[in-house]
DNA sequence: AACACGGTTGACCATCTAGTCAAGATTGTT
DNA sequence: AACAATCTTGACTAGATGGTCAACCGTGTT
């Protein structure tokens, strides 16, 4: 019987304490590492956990990584459901994109871990890609559209659209190296300007 | 004394066509499991040689990465540096947004290579990052500054507008696997529509 | 043909790494 | 206190992986 898979999850305090301390630790090598760069090792080592005890709450490396994975799939969906299709169309999108950029300032490790998968071809993202996600895109680019034809909007493609929200927030936390190196590292924070800029960029290009 | 490092290069007919069979290889399997995730054995499969062949020409795994990555990082340069300050403002950066566009269009492998190694912290590009392409990104942002002051471009953060273009033109390399998942696979190519949508993008917003 | 050099490889080794296990320590309950 | 359940770990194993080496093969030059 698997430890992860079990339906009904009666935890001890000693244990929902332990297996937060793995995930987070857990989160800080797989995103900085990659999946296969990360050993078992380094987990416990920053966990500050013998391995054998890792080993006891979760089934293995694969495990923690896809309990990682999927904790993150559910809260990556929630600010693109959050678009209204009643509401101000511009306010909407504006809104997204302030929230996108906050979580990507706010948890860059979650950001970088999903980078991470997409990068090398997003093998363990498959389902999600095609089928939450896409709905999601797709039902969220119809409403766009929508706004775009009711002249509320600048007409762009809508979905060419929101991969560039995507892109500009995301940035921010996944090559934050580049960033951080590019300008001096120690003045500027990476973040440093980048909500007014993006509020600057995407006020300018939707109004119509 | 080391195979690469060696100064003077006579290279016979054999050692040019290997090393480029071994190089392509590695950029294949590199920008695919990135550098931890990628085993001598899979770059040997996939060069059709055997590992001590490869090896035969290259000091070992880190050696091979490094001749991909200087490589890169020449051509990296390039369409940044063609940035010219007598030009005409919008129709020097719309250049420029096309080249990068074109790069990552045309050479996805290289651009998912460097997109792994910032996304990991940029350990092996330190050096350049602080270095060459800090003086570069400097130097052109001066320019750019000096266009909008003459009010010839939108007044925008100069390096958050850097950014934004290197966000997204590689965002549809280095996220491909996304954008093809997201959207239906077989139908659309990810780049589709994206050369038109960043011209759009990028002419209303640099137009004052 | 014979020689020298460049090129190639099967077999091997040391190290790393995911995962196991049995024995011991801790905790909660009566 | 005593018992059971949970928790922890040192020592271990099997397999993967980077790298070595001595022997063998191919090619061009004389």
């Amino acid at each position: 019987m698997s430890k992860t898979t079990s339906p009904s999850k009666p935890q001890t305090r000693i244990q929902k304490r332990n297996i937060m301390i793995i995930l987070d630790a857990a989160l800080e090598v797989f995103s900085t590492y990659g999946f296969r760069g990360t050993t078992l090792d380094q987990i416990a080592r920053q966990a500050g956990l013998s391995k054998p005890n890792v080993l006891y709450y979760f089934d293995g490396k694969e495990a923690i990584h896809l309990a990682l994975l999927s904790q993150l799939l559910e809260t990556w969906l929630d600010p693109l459901r959050a678009i209204d299709p009643q509401g101000d169309p511009k306010t909407e999108l504006m809104r997204y994109i302030r929230h996108k950029l906050q979580m990507s300032r706010d948890f860059p490790r979650e950001s970088r871990l999903f980078a991470n998968e997409i990068v090398q071809g997003a093998p363990r993202m498959e389902a999600f890609l095609q089928g939450d996600l896409r709905d999601l895109v797709d039902e969220k680019a119809s409403v766009i559209q929508v706004w775009m034809q009711e002249g509320k909007l600048t007409r762009l493609d809508p979905f060419h659209l929101i991969f560039s929200i995507w892109a500009l927030t995301q940035h921010y936390a996944d090559f934050e190296a580049q960033i951080r190196l590019v300008r001096g590292s120690n003045i500027v924070q990476p973040h440093d300007g980048s909500e007014d800029f993006l509020d600057q960029v995407f006020q300018k290009l939707l109004t119509p």
